[in-house]
DNA sequence: TTAGTTGCAAATGTTTTGCAACATA
DNA sequence: TATGTTGCAAAACATTTGCAACTAA
């Protein structure tokens, strides 16, 4: 399998655009740090490492990692967009405690299969979803 | 059952608020109008019923309402929250159009109950839980 | 050399908040 | 009458964009 560098070299390859300084830095921060990162924690850590860079490249980039298919927003409804490296990674989707904030990835085919029988039904093509399980934890029940 | 009118009142009392116009008409305008509405959208029609209505008392009730549980924020990605009266109504979740916004509301009961044995699985009491499935929809793949 | 990229600051768009006047319980 | 509420405008917040200087290919 491919690395996600160079996943990410040849997509800026194909749609014409260039490979930066920038660029390489904010991916490999977020690889390193992965877990659910909004764009202002990953500029903090980026800037960490050059100060130089700007809030807005950061932005930018991460839309095209979207865009390649390396990262996934993720939307936990609590107005900050997060950043998740899905390349290589078995798409899930999360399961929330409300009380601590643990958050569990889970995945069920059942339940994946059931979303596109779904869509099917009527008439859609789909293309992705959001799944959000909301509860508490074994710890914060007692 | 209960009027949501009512509910709303019991709530305010209950919290120590006040019931106001302000916040029956919101309310009202909400009822009327139902559909996935923005906080935007629905203070225009609020508007036209009543000028003097300001923008800030649709969002401040609409948090009341929300924490009341007779209204349910939406999330369609699409930065900005919509709010649907869930009181009294079936739970459901969201097919989205990604193209042309068309909404259509779903129910599986299969994946209802996964989602009950995924948490349970984890220790987890499930509490709720958001599902929204994006595609596209037939009009649009042409 | 050329087209894309950057950092900055300003702009955007949604939602929140401080405040003085006002209304409800 | 005391406390909560309102409308307004300003503030806050995340995110986007215009632009002139820069840089990868």
């Amino acid at each position: 399998m491919k690395a996600p560098q160079d996943v990410f070299a040849e997509y800026l390859t194909n749609e014409n655009l260039k490979m930066t300084p920038q660029r390489r830095l904010i991916l490999d921060t977020l690889l390193k740090h992965d877990n659910h990162l909004s764009s202002e924690e990953l500029y903090a850590k980026v800037k960490k490492r050059d100060n130089s860079v700007g809030q807005a490249t950061v932005y930018r980039t991460l839309k095209l990692l979207s865009d390649s298919g390396l990262v996934e927003p993720l939307d936990f409804a609590d107005g900050v967009t997060r950043y998740e490296a899905s390349y290589g990674k078995d798409h899930h989707d999360h399961l929330i405690c409300e009380k601590c904030g643990k958050n569990i990835e889970i995945l069920d085919n059942v339940i994946e299969q059931r979303q596109e029988q779904l869509a099917k039904k009527h008439g859609f093509t789909l293309l992705r979803h959001k799944m959000y399980l909301y509860g508490l934890c074994s710890d914060c029940k007692k």
